[in-house]
DNA sequence: CATCCCACAGCTGGATGCAAGATTGGTCTT
DNA sequence: AAGACCAATCTTGCATCCAGCTGTGGGATG
């Protein structure tokens, strides 16, 4: 699949940074907080040398930024960061979605297909964001693969990382209109790659894509990407 | 301007990055060398604690990999990855040439400009290389920066940190037919971005990005991208 | 002469020590 | 009472130390 680990022989550093990454884009770590040495040390039951490690490869992928002499501190986005990424995230999936409509396989098409086919728009408002946010990725991440191009999935987990945490689905967790709009523009993506038209795969992907951002700064509001303390 | 850090009062670890990709985008440091903590620590005169963070810095970008017990070796490219990569950076400088041609100024305008207006074709060949590679990115920064798109820059930066060294400029170095393309190419895309045709602008300069990534590859081999020593 | 094995040297990963910069809370001054 | 000042404390940045893993070369063995 597309895990790029295998795990299981990680030096601690590496799971540190998988760990935080993880606890970042949940929003368990919130935004603005600082990352202390010693308590991560304590944490993850090492010492401070793989945490400043975890911390400088966190910062090379714009996710912390370590301030001289103060430490680390997780970045916020302001709502036009969150556009300007959104704008080149659009971009490359609905290169993705072109790649795809050429190459996709009857494993990957299934696949993408039971992504958003079994999806119940009934159930539970609070479980329905998770399980929305579980099949959208599998949606994306099956289209990134089937494009081919592993240095495309590489820049769009790049961008991942820069995204504010959290952001997607209590949009939709909370707007059956939001939710249902955007399972029906998975299903259109998914004709277009599946009937192989490249072009029509790819806008209807980017449009897809920027209105899903456009909701979501809508829902949330600009506030909700900035620092919380000082 | 675009470049990332004022520099003056960066960490240890952070020059050592600096340093270190730029080494390896000259190529001074050849691909799939090892890089050794105590023999770096000595060059750049510090202990191994800030080489091991600036090695896991250069490792999330992509730039070197570490293995466990072993170090950290400088990554080479495939021909295919190159040609994925290049599949990805004509989507993205193709965005940034759309968008510059919605927003440019007249002062980008200018910048862009003079940096092909006034290439001497007719120059020293083992000059001519340089001169080339320069106005190359004082050309491709601009119409980024004119793009007003912050992760727009973000992400080409990762995808540049994931290039093979010193692949562009030897390929123009040698043929004057291959440079005179190119520089037309330039001029074409900048007129299309002033005129304000963003449509055009992004396909030139995709068709540009890509036939300019079909060149090296053919002018390099493909062995040139991979490791040479174990 | 080829192969196996083991000791040794080299190197990394992680822990700890220490000096210096930053923060904070209290005190003194005006 | 507000602000300047300063010392105690916290935290980082870098150096050093130690244990354990890895690759290698030489000698024993068949």
């Amino acid at each position: 699949m597309l895990s790029p680990e295998p795990a299981g022989q990680l030096a601690k550093s590496e799971e540190i940074v998988l760990a935080l990454q993880r606890g970042i884009l949940l929003g368990e770590r919130p935004v603005g907080s600082w990352l202390r040495h010693e308590a991560l040390a304590k944490e993850f039951d090492t010492s401070r040398t793989p945490v400043r490690e975890a911390l400088r490869a966190l910062q090379s992928r714009g996710i912390v930024t370590i301030v001289k002499n103060r430490g680390a501190r997780i970045n916020g986005q302001s709502s036009q960061n969150v556009r300007e990424l959104g704008e080149v995230r659009a971009e490359l999936e609905g290169l993705a979605a072109a790649l795809a409509a050429e190459r996709i396989n009857d494993d990957e098409i299934e696949r993408m297909e039971a992504a958003w086919r079994d999806f119940d728009l009934e159930s539970r408002t609070d479980d329905r964001g998770r399980r929305w946010a579980e099949s959208n990725d599998q949606f994306h991440a099956t289209i990134l693969e089937a494009s081919g191009n592993r240095q495309l999935y590489l820049s769009i987990q790049d961008i991942h990382g820069r995204l504010p945490p959290n952001t997607s689905y209590p949009a939709y967790a909370e707007s059956t209109v939001l939710l249902r709009r955007n399972v029906n523009e998975h299903a259109r993506v998914a004709e277009a790659i599946v009937s192989g038209d490249a072009d029509l795969a790819r806008e209807l992907m980017k449009k897809h894509i920027l209105g899903a951002v456009e909701a979501i700064i809508r829902a949330k509001g600009d506030s909700v990407f900035q620092e919380n303390d000082v």
